[in-house]
DNA sequence: TGAAAGGGGACAATATTAGTACTATATAAA
DNA sequence: TTTATATAGTACTAATATTGTCCCCTTTCA
């Protein structure tokens, strides 16, 4: 399968309940009871999510995480390359860079940069904005 | 990362080779030697290839493995499916058949079908034909 | 100054992927 | 009709990547 992993799928979940409610900081306990994603988990993700700005936190009491801005200028790829670093259909997309260890006898040497690049510019037609905002509203009562 | 399995990868590079010479019959062993591919996972790949009906495949004592047509018909996703089964960003996208461990709080149900089917239209736009067009001619002088 | 919350990194468990081995069956040629 | 060669099928093992957890530190507010 073509897939995300799980932690970007839980990236987006979280996000989306940030983004329903903009002005409100939530910490990562009471996210992780709405979202049904585990503690230690939410907590780790929330963090890279924050270090990659797409997120900001505050410490100390009282302090949590807040959505920034409306995410109409983020592409959907932010979040994919947060979670997972750079997108390549397979290893050998990156062969230029990469040392590739079959290089030698590899046919396809640069075969597939064609159509990776296809693969990325489509996701990158899709903001985060347009995804967050076709989740589902879940009951957000508690801070 | 999104990517395709190692053995995907393979298979796109086996078929290329049998797919320069499509009059020609190869061997596992002999196709083994020509990609640097392990004898055994060679073995393994042409025949998955075979049993979609993407190789035609001959047994006994001069036996092998030979292309089937031009491919030119044959979308890029076919290869993926058989290598990897059905196509789908997240487990999530296929909530609706399979069961979803988190559907009670998943506020992203159903939230990633539009971004899926774009990629999955994107894929579906390569030919298995224009790949492998594109791969390197390699010496191929044994049988 | 203590409780609540995030920051960072190391570690362990699990799942998936990749690779191997073995046996059975089919075909062609000696 | 026997032998060598080659694919078919299946089960097993090993390697790798992903997930999930834990611990200790720093920050902030009451």
């Amino acid at each position: 399968m073509i897939k995300l992993s799980k932690l970007t799928d839980y990236a987006i979940t979280l996000l989306s309940v940030l983004f329903k409610n903009k002005t409100q900081s939530y910490s990562a306990s009471s996210l992780s009871d709405l979202t049904g994603i585990p503690e230690p988990t939410t907590s780790k993700i929330l963090k890279q999510l924050a270090n990659a700005g797409l997120l900001i936190s505050t410490r100390g009491s009282k302090g949590g995480y807040q959505a920034i801005g409306d995410y109409e200028d983020v592409p959907l790829t932010k979040v994919i390359e947060v979670m997972e670093g750079d997108i390549a259909l397979t290893d050998c997309a990156g062969c230029i860079t990469h040392s590739c260890n079959n290089k030698e006898h590899c046919p396809m040497d640069g075969g597939w940069n064609e159509v990776n690049k296809a693969v990325l510019d489509t996701l990158n037609s899709f903001s985060l904005a347009g995804l967050l905002s076709k989740a589902k509203t879940i009951e957000t009562n508690k801070q």
